[in-house]
RNA sequence: GGGCGGUUAGCUCAGUGGGAGAGCGCUUCCCUGACACGGAAGAGGUCAUUGGUUCAAUCCCAAUACCGCCCA
């Protein structure tokens, strides 16, 4: 039965192809899944980007091995699926909507709290979904239908739930603690979204005179306007320069109104400036920390746009400046009043908001905080079992190190998008926590006779929802099929810079709620930078848009071309398009050998079999080829190696299949085993590249004989299904190795392409395929001949100056050789290296020296024949 | 200050205790009946430096220099 040959057009066109495999992908269901517990299952929660982010280069090192896993366990036959989802991003989605307020001459409180969420809803369901198509253009298949966000209802439910339960644990409580107050966001941020970054600043040296005296006690500042806020001057306890003057009060510059003690503090470094530092609770952890010792007077100086004060402390005239502003006028002042001793250049790290950019202001302020050392030390039992696993493992050491040294947890945000914090509180100021309002009017009425609350304002922490993710996605707190399958989820996949904000988090939540930790593997893939190893960022203009090489090159070749990038214990990558431009040449490759074969003038095989008899040398060949490939493709992915897997099936279909068996099948007598192999080999290679490439895999396998509706419900190659021969392997690489070495000549002696080149063959050294291959891919004439010095023997015809040139590189050929020989047989001579070497390697030694004799004789008998 | 990673071809990077590799770039030849988004052949490297372990080190160990990341 003659089959069908659809008009594959060339170059490749990705455009052609992807848009509409995709829908005929989700229009099927091939990307949903129902929990199966008769089958292993394999679930990915997705990290939920920001509901109005776009795709960045970023996704593609880490959502694109996430969309491989699962393809591969899907065509494994595992319950597989990819659970999507996305994030309410409370700070970053409100700093955007301020912005576009204050474009109407609008504030948050003017609109109302009421009115500013419906807006902020509407907001999200406008831009929102725009990353969801992007997703889909880059080929990523989640499973659609099960998508969340973190505001659904039924996920707050969530986020109620887990908060009560903390808070009846004794886990979440309220406190005035120290916090990180971002000023352009006005709201709190937790310490790990708090950046450090080096820069130049000025370390000033300002006299405090004595209390009733002359003298004066010098300290060193970065921070001058934070003096309106001192309560004292602390110095090292043995610091002998300092010891007469413990207990004696000094005056604070500039406004020399209120005298503060001079304190002994362990802490104090006597090395850094003066060895005497100043001391201010509210503004300065250390600070914080000495007040609490010495049981200090903690005045704050700064109001919540970050200007100065007096709210709580005489700032004199200095109230309502800005933290800027007023630093400057009271250097000012301390110069003018001759207290400033000097100032020098000074080079630190200062604290700054991952979200806005702003310099973060330590302030003391009322909030809401998770107890975090009960709810870590589980979290860090499941690294120790090894029940969490991090690839690479070095990542577990940082996870395990800031479990180690977690700090209390601040969960209380001063925006008003999120989940707001199930609090209430009577006008007596009693603190009522309950799930929803209607519970906490009754809680209320019974325990404190009062129907009057007044609900927290703040919400929480964005990443308080997100460490409930891997069960709040399936359906927690009821009791569903998918979290009885489905949970724990069997990888992660996620950059490094969110293994504290999220993975521990993640962690910690899901030993204590499901009492499990919420996934077995954690991927930690590269951070992605630009060629010159630079951040890429919108003010360098250097950052490269995904979409925009999708355009270009197509989704598959984006996709190819990262993941040739990915090395397993890489930390980052250095993107290089030309990593996706080799991919969509690889394509067009892959794309045009299969042309070629519906182009063979034979029917193609109706199903995928092979011949049991009359295969070729280059059939038995390519089948091992092939039959190694799958083992080893496999074994890269399950061991999250995609850089290798993605180059190996290159070079394969590339560099082994298209290159060397295609034209092996090009031999002038027709094999009847061609169109099979052909046909199977590139039905299995598809297989195994899907994960990968998913679009043209399909296009390609379609067109191909095969069984089913689509490539993505497949069945994962088998090797057992594929013969393998490594004699044939062996015999192959002789082959090619003549081949080469023949095409070498050809091109050295610049003989056209249409004259063949004579070579003489000893006979029996080559079986009649071999011999074809030679003759075919070599161009080469064959004579035999019992009077040759080795196996093969090139000859030719010259003109004077071919021989001389020919000459001059077979000497250095030679020399090269010879030392290779004599490299050898020293090596073989040397007793030691045969008593200590293992048997194989001395074995392969001498199998290598044979090799360069053989080759030496075929250069030393060429350049005999060349006189 | 503490922890971690890197230094291999012009660029970006693989790699292995025993014969230095890829892509891009470069040189030469070829529109050979799948593919010029292609084919063929080639040039190019004291594997950062120093010392140690070993029969054998680009690979293991130590120190140094430089670059980067995370934490404080």
């Amino acid at each position: 039965m003659p089959s069908r040959r659809p008009q594959l057009a060339s170059p490749y066109d990705p455009k052609a192809v992807e848009t509409r495999l995709y829908e005929h992908w989700e229009r099927n269901g091939y990307f949903h899944e129902e929990p199966d517990p008769a089958r292993p299952p394999f679930i990915i929660c997705m990290p939920p980007p920001n509901v109005t982010a776009r795709a960045h280069i970023g996704h593609g090192s880490t959502y694109t091995p996430m969309d491989v896993l699962v393809r591969y366990r899907r065509m494994l036959g595992d319950n597989a699926d990819w659970l999507p989802g996305t994030d309410h991003a409370a700070i970053a989605t409100e700093a955007v909507l301020v912005r576009e307020l204050a474009r109407e001459g609008v504030t948050r409180e003017q609109l109302g709290r009421t009115a500013y969420v419906e807006r902020a809803w509407a907001w999200a369901n406008e831009y929102g979904g725009t990353i969801e198509k992007q997703f889909r253009a880059l080929g990523f298949g989640p499973d659609w239908q099960r998508a969340r966000f973190t505001m659904d209802e039924r996920l707050s439910a969530a986020v109620r739930r887990v908060f009560v339960t903390l808070y009846r644990d004794g886990l979440i409580y309220r406190g005035k603690r120290l916090i990180n107050w971002d000023p352009k966001a006005k709201t709190t941020i937790s310490d790990a979204e708090v950046e450090h970054e080096e820069r130049d600043a000025t370390l000033w040296f300002v006299k405090y005179p004595l209390d009733g005296g002359d003298d004066g006690l010098v300290i060193a500042t970065t921070r001058p306007e934070t003096m309106l806020g001192d309560v004292a001057i602390a110095v090292h306890p043995d610091d002998e320069r300092y010891r007469a003057w413990i207990g004696r009060c000094v005056l604070v510059p500039p406004l020399l109104a209120r005298s503060i003690p001079v304190i002994a503090d362990a802490s104090v470094d006597p090395s850094f400036g003066t060895g005497a530092v100043k001391v201010t609770p509210a503004h300065d952890l250390a600070d914080y920390e000495i007040g609490e010792r010495h049981g200090l007077a903690m005045p704050s100086i700064l109001d919540q746009e970050a200007r100065i004060s007096g709210a709580e402390i005489d700032v004199g005239p200095y109230a309502g400046l800005d933290r800027f502003e007023a630093r400057a006028r009271v250097v000012e002042a301390v110069r003018e009043a001759k207290l400033l001793v000097k100032e020098e250049a000074y080079r630190h790290a200062i604290a700054v908001s991952e979200r806005t950019g702003e310099i973060v202001e330590p302030l003391l302020l009322e909030q809401w905080f998770v107890s975090a050392a009960p709810l870590a030390k589980p979290a860090l039992d499941a690294y120790r079992d090894g029940r969490v696993r991090f690839i690479p493992e070095r990542y577990g050491r940082t996870y395990e190190q800031w479990l180690t040294n977690i700090r209390d947890w601040n969960i209380s945000r001063q925006v008003w998008w999120g989940h707001q914090l199930p609090v209430w509180y009577t006008p007596d100021g009693e603190i009522v926590v309950a799930e929803s309002e209607e519970e906490a009017v009754a809680v209320a009425q019974e325990r404190y006779g009062t129907r009057e609350l007044r609900r927290d304002p703040d919400t929480l922490d964005t990443w308080f929802s997100s460490a409930l993710w891997p069960f709040s996605i399936l359906g927690w707190p009821e009791k569903t099929p998918e979290l009885e399958c489905w949970y724990p989820s069997q990888a992660l996949v996620t950059g490094g810079e969110i293994i504290f904000l999220w993975v521990a988090r993640m962690v910690m939540m899901g030993e204590y709620v499901m009492g499990k930790e919420p996934f077995g593997d954690v991927f930690v893939a590269p951070l992605v930078f630009d060629a010159q190893g630079r951040k890429m960022s919108k003010s360098l203009g250097n950052a490269i848009d995904p979409m925009e090489i999708v355009e270009k090159y197509g989704a598959d070749a984006f996709r190819m071309g990262m993941l040739r990038q990915l090395r397993l214990e890489a930390q980052e990558v250095r993107f290089q398009e030309s990593r996706c431009e080799e991919a969509r040449n690889f394509n067009n490759k892959i794309w045009n050998a299969t042309r070629y074969l519906l182009d063979l003038p034979e029917d193609l095989p109706g199903a995928l079999t092979l011949p049991k008899n009359g295969l070729t040398l280059a059939d038995r060949w390519i089948l091992t080829r092939l039959h190694e490939t799958i083992v080893e493709t496999g074994r890269l992915f399950d061991s999250y190696d995609f850089g290798n897997a993605a180059e190996l099936l290159r070079d394969f279909i590339w560099y082994e299949f298209c290159d060397w068996y295609v034209e092996a099948t090009k031999l002038q007598h027709a094999q009847e085993t061609r169109t099979a192999v052909l046909s199977f080999v590139l039905n299995n290679a598809m297989r195994l590249l899907h994960p990968i490439e998913p679009f043209i895999t399909e296009e390609v396998w379609l067109s191909l004989p095969h069984d089913g509706d689509s490539i993505m419900t497949a069945t994962w190659p088998d090797p057992l299904e594929v013969p393998a021969d490594r004699a044939a392997v062996e015999a192959m690489e002789r082959v090619r190795k003549v081949i080469v070495e023949t095409r070498n000549r050809r091109a050295e002696l610049r003989i056209p392409s249409r004259e063949t080149l004579s070579i003489k063959v000893r006979p029996g050294e080559f079986t009649e395929d071999e011999i074809g291959l030679i003759r075919q891919l070599g161009g080469a004439a064959i004579a035999y001949a019992t009077d040759v010095a080795s196996d093969v023997t090139f000859t030719a015809v010259l003109e004077p100056e071919q021989l001389e040139n020919e000459r001059r590189r077979l000497s250095k050929e030679r020399g090269r050789l010879l030392a290779e020989v004599e490299r050898g047989e020293k090596k073989l001579a040397n007793p030691q290296f045969v008593a200590n070497a293992k048997p194989d390697v001395v074995e392969k030694e001498r199998a290598k020296l044979q090799e360069y004799r053989n080759e030496l004789a075929r250069v030393e008998g060429a350049l005999a024949d060349s006189k």
